[in-house]
DNA sequence: TTTTATTTTTAACCACTGTTAAAATTAAGA
DNA sequence: TCTTAATTTTAACAGTGGTTAAAAATAAAA
């Protein structure tokens, strides 16, 4: 029931309602299986579901959400602080270990980890009392060229990807530089701690970046 | 399904036949859940079940229950080795975490702790392919006065009780000498780290010892 | 506008794990 | 030994969470 929560947050973004044909593909179940839970949710008032148009979440529900996406990020954090796994690896695992996580032990994780503000992807943790706080970042391919800053977070769920991001230092609170921008979606040329890295489209699209525009503004 | 099959070891000391009514009481659920799970079991030929009489585990059935209490004590030993936790809190919380491990974590676990032998309480913990490891260890009420020895576990199951004797220094790997033995199950004196301690029969019938008999043996 | 295709929902089913109430069996007492 | 009490099992039901197959609604194409 959290996941279905978590999951239509996480679809949610942008889109005023979430298709549950979209939860059901997110959450490997039927469509069935999706449809009979969003109606439950709706009666406990978490959701609003308006037949074949979509869900979408309410206070309580986004609060729920939060809760569970929170426990998420921290035991990802956990995960990668204390038990040596790597960010590339962590997602599933932490699906897994957090059936197990009750308040006590999130409380235990949260104050072992020094109150983390973010997971090891640069997402935010939320706080306990449900509330997402905002980075103020935006995608690197809305950066000029020129622009310095830091990474913020990579929003990528392949873990080759991510491994492979990680081997070229390309992580979350990595200073860079944009150096260029091929046109039509080309590869980008960035520096990042000494060393310039071409990165193609793909990858740079998952990078969201905190930057001050180029030094000549003049 | 583990928890009935851990369940149904710990409950099988000694006796031939397990109850299954006792097996309801140890996990909270009812009775007629018990028997169905039992005969679940007996179908798919982890235990003998024998109506009216009681329930055995078999081979394959004692394995998977061994693999499950290696899984509750090394957790426990995370509990308390990572996680700050006190070794009489550690129980149900671990039955909680537990739920959220798998192969990979428990590895993980296993590894970082160091390769543990016992859980916080002593008990040992099982190999990977399912052995109880032997202790040759003896209850403390059938040590004669005039012994030294290591506490090698300490088996009970109140927090209150194993807080106290944690602030005493009655744990595991804690060298004793039994001093004397008040007769009709009276109290003990132990010398424990330099201190002498009176513990009631209650709490000295938990504690399990390795001890040489008195020197004094000619 | 009507037909066709896609999406979404309903219907009917299964498995698991729990429950209470009643029946069957075993153990204990008169 | 017979009756009564306690234990154990069976029966019937509830809730959660999954499934496939069919029906309904919406979107797209002719």
């Amino acid at each position: 029931m959290r996941d279905y929560l978590a999951e239509i947050y996480r679809l949610g973004h942008g889109k005023a309602w979430v298709s549950n044909t979209a939860i059901a593909d997110e959450l490997d179940v039927s469509s069935p299986a999706a449809v009979r839970m969003v109606r439950r949710l709706d009666e406990l008032g978490l959701v609003e579901h308006v037949p074949y148009q979509g869900v979408k979440l309410l206070k309580t529900g986004e609060k729920v959400a939060l809760l569970s996406i929170r426990r998420h990020r921290l035991v990802e954090r956990f995960l990668v602080n204390q038990l040596q796994f790597g960010w590339h690896e962590v997602h599933d695992q932490a699906d897994s270990l957090q059936k197990g996580i009750n308040q006590i032990l999130e409380d235990r994780i949260d104050m072992l980890m020094g109150y983390p503000k973010t997971c090891p992807h640069g997402d935010p943790i939320p706080t306990k009392d449900g509330v997402m706080p905002l980075l103020g970042d935006k995608p690197l391919k809305v950066v000029p060229p020129g622009s310095r800053g830091k990474i913020s977070r990579v929003r990528e769920r392949h873990e080759d990807k991510l491994q492979y991001m990680g081997s070229i230092g390309l992580v979350p609170g990595a200073k860079f530089e944009l150096i260029s921008r091929a046109p039509f979606d080309g590869p980008l040329r960035l520096k990042l701690d000494r060393n310039e890295q071409v990165i193609g489209h793909e990858l740079a699209s998952s990078i969201w970046v905190i930057s001050k525009p180029p030094i000549a503004k003049e």
